[in-house]
DNA sequence: TAATATGGTTACCTAATGGATACTGAACGG
DNA sequence: CCGTTCAGTATCCATTAGGTAACCATATTA
């Protein structure tokens, strides 16, 4: 039905959906993803399957995309407490995306790495 | 050939891919590459089809995209100067997976943008 | 009494980034 | 001699990201 008008356009400066698209690169948002991929984890099988993440950046990125809807925090009420963190339907959809993401990294990081040697060869001598 | 064995993985803290899937969610890249789909342009040109850019960002931007093989970088030697910036190969393979981030984006900001609006409201009440 | 485990939070600090603004160089037009 | 065009630089400042370390609440174990 909105095939006609674009309610969001990446290209201007002020659309919101600009900085959405921003937040899906930031450094931790996409192994989050990729780590719920399978299914619920709890907040410390994340840190363990996400190398080199400190608990406060955990923390940090966890909140933010449970504010975006993109995932939910369960808290059960035991002793010692558990936390689950769980993608939403719409962070699900996100999946497909990232995945696409991914495997152009893993694909071509060989030849960029590459790129950069040749680049810095040229330009630092 | 290479289904055994993954040459990089995005999962592991010091892979070098990992830092190649963050640069590709950087505040500018994606909107370069959109800017530069359908042929070579000129800095000032992507000046303006990408609004709010410093010229030293965008050219912060350009430079770290030529080094890592994406993008070319040709000077004219005319007066006044004309630079032109064009994919290469390996950079024009990122425009299919930064197409479907953008429609993401772009489809799903309305329904992120309500999820802020709730939790903001139940947690700063 | 105290250590342990879980799932965080908080305070504090530093380095890097982002951005605004002004300026440069080189040739041409007037 | 001055202004204009283009493609940036230079300079400065504010914000942010990310990291360290300490702390908290609770119940169990010893």
């Amino acid at each position: 039905m909105d095939t006609e008008r674009r309610a969001f356009d990446v290209m201007s400066p002020d659309c919101p959906s600009r900085s959405i698209m921003q937040r899906m690169g930031d450094k931790w948002t996409p192994l989050v993803f990729l780590a719920l991929e399978s299914g619920p984890r709890r907040f410390s099988q994340l840190r363990q399957d996400i190398g080199g993440v400190t608990p406060k950046v955990l923390t940090q990125t966890l909140r933010s995309l449970e504010r975006d809807g993109l995932l939910t925090r369960t808290i059960y009420p035991e002793v010692p407490p558990r936390v689950e963190y769980e993608l939403t339907e719409l962070g699900a959809t996100l999946l497909g995306p990232l995945e696409i993401i991914r495997e152009w990294s893993q694909d071509h990081a060989e030849k960029i790495l590459r790129a950069r040697n040749d680049y810095d060869e040229l330009n630092e001598v």
